[in-house]
DNA sequence: TTAAACTTTCAGTAATTATTGAAAGTTTGG
DNA sequence: CCAAACTTTCAATAATTACTGAAAGTTTAA
């Protein structure tokens, strides 16, 4: 297989996994051009690359970048920016957990806690079984995010970091 | 808070939820309404609590069902069929797991396994980062896989059922 | 066997989400 | 300051995805 091709291919099957994920399928295309570029790219070469207009690249890549995947890169002696995706696959998964968490998680969690508020009889049957799907929900929703904290700080730590904090 | 806007909002968020993870959200609030109700719900039911279609109804419950959240239960001297939900979230979440590895993770991998033939020159730096992501994400993958398949394991034969009650 | 009770399908439509492209906005070199 | 180079915005539109409702299909009781 030429170079071109598993490119392309792997562009797509990306763009195809992020959808079935909730995430725009541009784009992940664009995370995963980037992913696979050894230089930062320029809005152009997107554009040509993934045959989309000048809007679509700005507004995907903005978002990229809010979710802490992609950096914009100056060159000297350029005028115009350049992207770079950040390429160790631990990285991605840890931001990509952190800002999820942050985004859906956390809102859902919250919304776990309100409504184990309810009011009613924990005799009544119908209060019993939403109560304990509640509360089921709620420990492990808890859990991942416990686990995710963990993730986060393992990365920022530097993954020896956490090691050796296992021997002090 | 009563049961009733107590059971609404939770709905609302699970359906919220699964759109932001790529779930259709009628699927998800119904997913949602039948975790929460002790009792098997009929397709009427479930139209008159969702305000939606029989047809809407109809195929969510088979995706439902599909996805091994659901099933239909036969009530004696009933003539229609009941849905009723598995409300246990750690087989909800290995089921989901399972089905999102068969699904969404072993195609991945496939095509990952295909674009690693690529030929070229491992001097090249195109050809050189394309290997380090591809190599990076399959790595990465490949665990993926194989904590789902220990995840659904654990949970088929039960052999380390007492630990993960702890979780529970 | 028939008709009522129930379920499924699917063409048409509605709702949502993504994309374009051009205009407006911004920055920079001279 | 000007104008060229570049980025951002956003209304219009396209593409995708979800939903409805009625017709077709199926099952069952009598």
């Amino acid at each position: 297989m030429k170079l071109e091709e598993a490119k392309n291919q792997f562009i797509q099957a990306w763009g195809t996994f992020g959808s079935n994920w909730g995430i725009n399928r541009t784009m992940a295309q664009i995370h995963a051009l980037l992913m696979i570029s050894p230089e930062a790219l320029s809005t152009e070469d997107i554009m040509e690359e993934l045959n989309i207009s000048r809007g679509n690249v700005n507004m995907n890549v903005r978002d990229l970048i809010d979710w802490g995947l992609v950096e914009r890169v100056f060159k000297s002696g350029e005028r115009k920016e350049f992207f770079w995706a950040e390429k160790d696959i631990w990285k991605i998964t840890t931001q990509v957990a952190k800002e999820r968490k942050k985004r859906e998680l956390e809102p859902v969690l919250k919304v776990l806690e309100q409504v184990s508020k309810v009011e009613g009889d924990k005799k009544d049957k119908e209060v019993k079984a939403f109560m304990e799907t509640i509360n089921g929900i709620k420990r492990i929703a808890g859990n991942a995010d416990k686990t995710i904290d963990t993730m986060v700080k393992a990365e920022e730590n530097g993954f020896f970091g956490s090691l050796l904090k296992l021997f002090k």
